[in-house]
DNA sequence: CGATTACGTTAGTCATCGTTAACTGCGATC
DNA sequence: GATCGCAGTTAACGATGACTAACGTAATCG
């Protein structure tokens, strides 16, 4: 059930897999609540040696904001485009977000609350891709909900987004159910949003 | 517009000035990414004085957490038990909180984020307060939302509380419009979850 | 008027954190 | 079969953080 590249048995690199780690202890304790030994224990290894895969403790949040950030804009892009019509695509967008904070609860949860703690460069280059993304939704929005101005449109993605991405700490039913539940929440929303 | 207790011009007290400068400074960098001395700093007095006034850094986070977790439970009860009808209640409960979000954004982003670095007793007490104001949620819900199941109730508050909690980052119109805007999405949401 | 209390200050302590250094085993390559 | 580089280890270093100690000052109060 959705086509998520979550969480796999066997994680592809190592890299990867300190990622994902990192992402589960970032999301439960803040970046700067976790160190770096924590991060090593969780994969097995210890410490310093994840200088071998990172330049920093920094580049790590870096890497795993920008690929999620770069993830949902070109894979939301795509499938808005690739439906037949407004509504189509808003729906589209909304069964594709819910399922990527289903599947990728950690990083949903890092992404919202650890943008502050990137380095400046990192920052402006996760910022852009959010910024692009919304953008994406703004576009559907204004095709789906007709007479909605382009700032209400705006506003109500970042509404909407704030409503999937509560995914994470939302465990009363089970996932196929909260996906249906929370697909008709945000459609229902953005109806009302006039 | 709002009958929040928010950003005065000159806290009452001293405490009170400490805490709403902590809450801004947790809010943008995370409870372990502000030091003793900037929260000292941002009311004009340097590190270790903070201590005249609490007994810990912890002890800050824990105040500031309880307090807003009473005031949402106990003043959400108040206007629910008082409105007319099940309609009635849960648009004050929306209306409330929305109200309360536009007003307090540091501290509704720090009940957000910062849950998990509460101290095991005070986190125990937040939560229990925090579900007792999901408990008047759900009550306003299963009224309001013929056949809902609790369960789907509860999953439509958790939902509804991230929709208005976005808040804090969705500065696209000026702030009456959006607690319009926000007070529409949230009933079309609420009334879509069948 | 003298003592206590409230609220600051600066200096120091001790733990912890991110990062680097120096060293080691091991599998692939020429 | 020697060499090289990848991926790991432990030990150390400098910075920083929360918190304590010792001290100062001004207002309050008996």
């Amino acid at each position: 059930m959705s086509a998520g590249s979550a969480a796999q048995a066997v994680p592809a690199t190592r890299r990867e897999q300190i990622l994902a780690a990192a992402a589960e202890l970032f999301a439960a304790h803040g970046f700067h609540g976790v160190g770096i030994d924590d991060i090593g224990a969780a994969v097995g290894i210890s410490g310093p040696a994840l200088y071998r895969h990172f330049r920093s403790k920094d580049a790590m949040l870096g890497e795993m904001l920008i690929s999620i950030s770069r993830e949902l804009f070109s894979e939301g892009k795509e499938r808005a485009a690739a439906a037949e019509d407004p509504s189509k695509a808003l729906a589209e967008l909304v069964t594709f977000h819910t399922n990527f904070a289903l599947d990728n609860p950690a990083l949903i949860t890092v992404q919202e609350r650890n943008l502050g703690n990137l380095r400046e460069d990192d920052r402006k280059q996760v910022r852009a891709l959010q910024r692009q993304y919304v953008e994406v939704w703004v576009g559907a929005i204004s095709a789906a909900v007709p007479g909605i101005t382009e700032e209400r449109a705006r506003s109500a993605a970042h509404a909407v987004f704030g409503l999937l991405n509560s995914t994470p700490h939302n465990r009363y039913v089970d996932s196929t159910e909260l996906a249906e539940l929370l697909h008709r929440l945000a459609l229902g929303a953005l109806h009302a949003a006039r």
